[in-house]
DNA sequence: AGTCAAGTGGAACCGTAGTTCCGATTCCGG
DNA sequence: CCGGAATCGGAACTACGGTTCCACTTGACT
């Protein structure tokens, strides 16, 4: 399942393009969006298109494991906010990091807010993983009072998709930490008034 | 600047297709989205593609149009919500109201998210009018103690993004509306504590 | 050094969707 | 009822971008 071997080794020059065009697609895609062209991705990478084809038989191939990789520096993030002592701190820490995580890659914006209503091949794993990871914090947070009691999971994708979108269509300036501000401010308990 | 008049009426039977094409055009855009195709939009109209040029040089022409409309539409609900007394519900009702219009309409949604980075022309008018009553409402809630003391019109944008995103995103279910009350309760003036 | 499967490059192919063009048709004023 | 300007329809054109194909090159193993 991992990287290593297949069947075959994969030849040396082979490998040292692979990991151009990875490096280069993961570039053009950030920049750009998923609309990057296939073409500037095997220009950029110094290689032909038909070499590109070899690897990836499709761009939605290419694309998914650039999310997959993505995606899985999530699931290290969580874990490393489930560290935390503070229940809400590690909450919010890791809602801040992971918006951080995604702000300077146009493409992984998009696969962020899709998440739930696009068909991620060999994703379910990773996404899944993380999920526990959250499941986990969230509980934290609420049995210890820090949050209002109905907070659930299925939340934190609602929360993450709003602070992205605000993210990728606001572009200019930072003004998505305010949005999570609102939002974590949202979260706290509601006071017996 | 209105419907009427430009220089010639408009000969009745290009009248009655203009209506049908606009008719169209809302429904296709808003179920398929802006990737709706100016050939299915004719042809649900019943005319041929070049009529339907005739009236919008181009398909950019034909989506601003018909978003213009919606906007227009925003600003009487906003005027509408600014009759409520209670300063917090008019707030409340009104970004309900505003989702609530943008909830069936799959174009709009991404116009609605998109409205500060894209270049709508002909649009600043009516975005204007609408920011000056959502600035008084938002001010009149603010005055009273209803919301944090540092709300601003630039949020309800934002807001507003977030939420549409969670609409878009989420597309199954009512999600959205739990995104909202998170959200609203994110306005609440922060306690003393 | 020789062999050949693996790998490479990029021209050509193809489907899609917006837009143009123009002969046929239709409203409307005289 | 007529003439012609406005309008219609839809075939054809165009641009764009993903994907295929294949003649040519190259690394690795004997």
């Amino acid at each position: 399942m991992a990287v290593t071997t297949d069947i075959r080794p994969l030849r040396a020059d082979a490998q040292r393009n692979l990991e151009r065009i990875l490096a280069s697609a993961r570039v053009l895609f950030a920049e750009r969006g998923p609309s990057a062209q296939m073409e500037d991705i095997a220009a950029h990478a110094g290689v032909g298109i038909g070499t590109l084809y070899r690897r990836f038989p499709t761009k939605e191939a290419l694309v998914t494991e650039l999310v997959r990789q993505r995606f899985q520096e999530f699931g290290v993030v969580a874990a490393e906010c489930e560290g935390i002592e503070d229940p809400y701190d590690a909450l919010a820490t890791m809602m801040r990091r992971h918006a951080e995580a995604v702000e300077d890659d146009i493409a992984f914006q998009l696969a962020m807010m899709q998440l739930n209503e696009f068909r991620w091949e060999g994703i379910e794993q990773d996404k899944a993983a993380l999920n526990d990871v959250v499941t986990r914090i969230i509980g934290r947070a609420r049995d210890a009072g820090a949050v209002r009691t109905d907070l659930g999971v299925e939340d934190y994708g609602m929360m993450m998709c709003g602070i992205t979108a605000t993210m990728h269509f606001m572009s200019q300036s930072h003004e998505w930490r305010r949005h999570l501000d609102l939002v974590l401010a949202g979260l706290k308990p509601t006071e017996p008034s």
